[in-house]
DNA sequence: TGTACATCAGTGAACGCGCGTTCACTGATGTAC
DNA sequence: TGTACATCAGTGAACGCGCGTTCACTGATGTAC
C-alpha cells in the first residue's frame, strides 16, 4: 500500500482519518448507520476499532465526517454541472442530470443520510451539529441557484432558499421511494416537478 | 381496565392484538423503529414480551400491523377532508390542511416509516410487504384524486399515481428535514408548491 | 348440567448475540541535549 | 551524529449492556360425552 515508515505524526493521522471516513462510507452505505460496526468499518480501512476511536469521538462524530465530506463534493459537482449551461433552465436540467447520476450510483445514500437524521434527532447536541450542516448545504445551493439566475437574468420569486428547500425535500421523498419501489419513471418524474416549480416560481428578469 | 373474565379467545386475542398495535404505534413513535424494544412495547400495553410472539411474527411484523392501521386511519380522514370542497383545488386544500394538521400532532410518523421502510430495503421479503402497503396507498390516494377530479371538472394531464408520488415525496422530504430544523414555514411553502404542481398538471375540462 | 380432557393465549425467565466504548499497552516518531 | 527520554497513533482484548427471540409452563376457555 501506502509508504507508511516515511510520514510525520501529522500526516500520518491524517492519512488515517481520511481512509477511515472513506471505509466508514464505503460500509454505512452498504450497511446502513445502525446495521454498520465499527468493527467492520476499521476492518474495511485496515485498522482495528481503537482506530475510530483515536480520529474520532465515536460512531455519530465519524458519520459526521463522511457527512462533511460528501457535502464538499456534492456542492463543486452541482456548481460544475451548471458552468457551461445557456439559460436558466438548462443549467437546471443539468444540476438535476447531475443528480440523478450520483443518485444512481449511490441510491442509498439519501436514505443514509434520513436514518441518520432520524437518529440525530432524538439527541439536541447531535441534531445540532446535523443542523448546521443542512444549513451549510442550503446557503451552498441557494448561493449556486442565485448566481444562476443572475448569469441568465431570471428573476426568483421565491428566497433560493425555499426553492432548493422544495425541490430537496422531493429528490429526498423520491429517492426513499425508490429503495422499496426501484422505478426509473421516478427520475424523470422528478424532473417534470422541478421544471415546474421552477416556472412557478421565477420570471424572466424585465430588461428595464 | 376493560372486563376480560366474560370473553371468548376469539375475542381476547383480537383485543390484545390492537392494544399491542395501539401501544406499539406509541412506543414506536416515541422511539423510533430500532430505538423501540419489545419489551417497553408489551409493557405499554400491560403484557410481556411473550405476548407479541402469540400475536405477530416478531418486530417486523408487528410494525407492518401498525402501518396498515395507520393506512387505514389516514385514507379515511384525507377522503372526508375532500368531502364538502367547492372546487378542484380547495378540496386539495382541504386535503393539505388536514395533512399539515395530522403532520402536526405526530410529526414524528414520517421519519418513523422512513426508518423502516430503509430497514425493510435490505430484506427482500420485508421489502415486497412495504412495497405492497405503499402500492395500496398510493391506489388509494390516487383514486381519491381521480374522484375529486371527476367531481369539480378538471382533467389531470398525468396519472393521479404519478400526481400524488410527487406530493408524497414532497411531504416526506419536508417532514424529515423538519425534525432537524423545526419550522412553521415549512408547511406554508409546502402548500404553495403543491398548489402549483396541481396547476401545472391539471387542466378545467373542455365542456365539449 | 356436570365432568374430564384438549387447546391455546399469555407468562417469565433464559439464551445468544453483537455492538459501542474503554483502557492498559506497544512501538514508532519527536525532542532535548 | 548519537543517546535518553517523552509523546502519542494505533492495538487488541475485555467490558457492559440491551435486545430480539425462544420455550417450557400456567391457567382459563373450549369441547366431547
Amino acid at each position: 500500500m501506502t509508504a507508511r515508515l516515511r510520514m510525520t505524526r501529522a500526516e500520518r493521522s491524517e492519512q488515517t482519518r481520511a481512509e477511515l471516513v472513506e471505509a466508514a462510507r464505503t460500509v454505512f452505505l452498504r450497511r446502513g448507520f445502525h446495521g454498520a460496526s465499527l468493527d467492520e468499518i476499521s476492518a474495511e480501512a485496515g485498522y482495528t476499532t481503537g482506530a475510530v476511536y483515536s480520529r474520532f469521538g465515536g460512531k455519530d462524530e465519524l458519520f459526521l465526517a463522511v457527512v462533511d465530506d460528501h457535502l464538499e463534493r456534492r456542492t463543486r459537482l452541482y456548481a460544475d454541472a451548471a458552468e457551461d449551461a445557456g439559460d436558466f433552465e438548462s443549467a437546471h436540467r443539468e444540476i438535476m442530470r447531475a443528480a440523478i447520476a450520483v443518485g444512481r450510483e449511490e441510491p442509498r445514500w439519501t436514505p443514509l443520510l434520513m436514518e441518520f437524521w432520524t437518529h440525530a434527532a432524538r439527541d439536541d447536541e447531535l441534531r445540532a451539529a446535523v443542523a448546521e450542516r443542512n444549513q451549510r448545504n442550503l446557503d451552498a445551493s441557494a448561493q449556486l441557484q442565485e448566481a444562476v439566475a443572475d448569469r441568465h437574468g431570471t428573476t426568483l420569486l421565491r428566497s433560493p432558499q425555499e426553492m432548493q428547500r422544495a425541490v430537496t425535500a422531493m429528490a429526498r421523498g423520491l429517492s426513499l421511494e425508490r429503495q422499496i419501489v426501484p422505478d426509473a419513471g421516478l427520475e424523470a418524474l422528478f424532473e417534470d416537478c422541478v421544471i415546474a416549480l421552477l416556472r412557478a416560481f421565477t420570471e424572466p428578469r424585465s430588461t428595464e
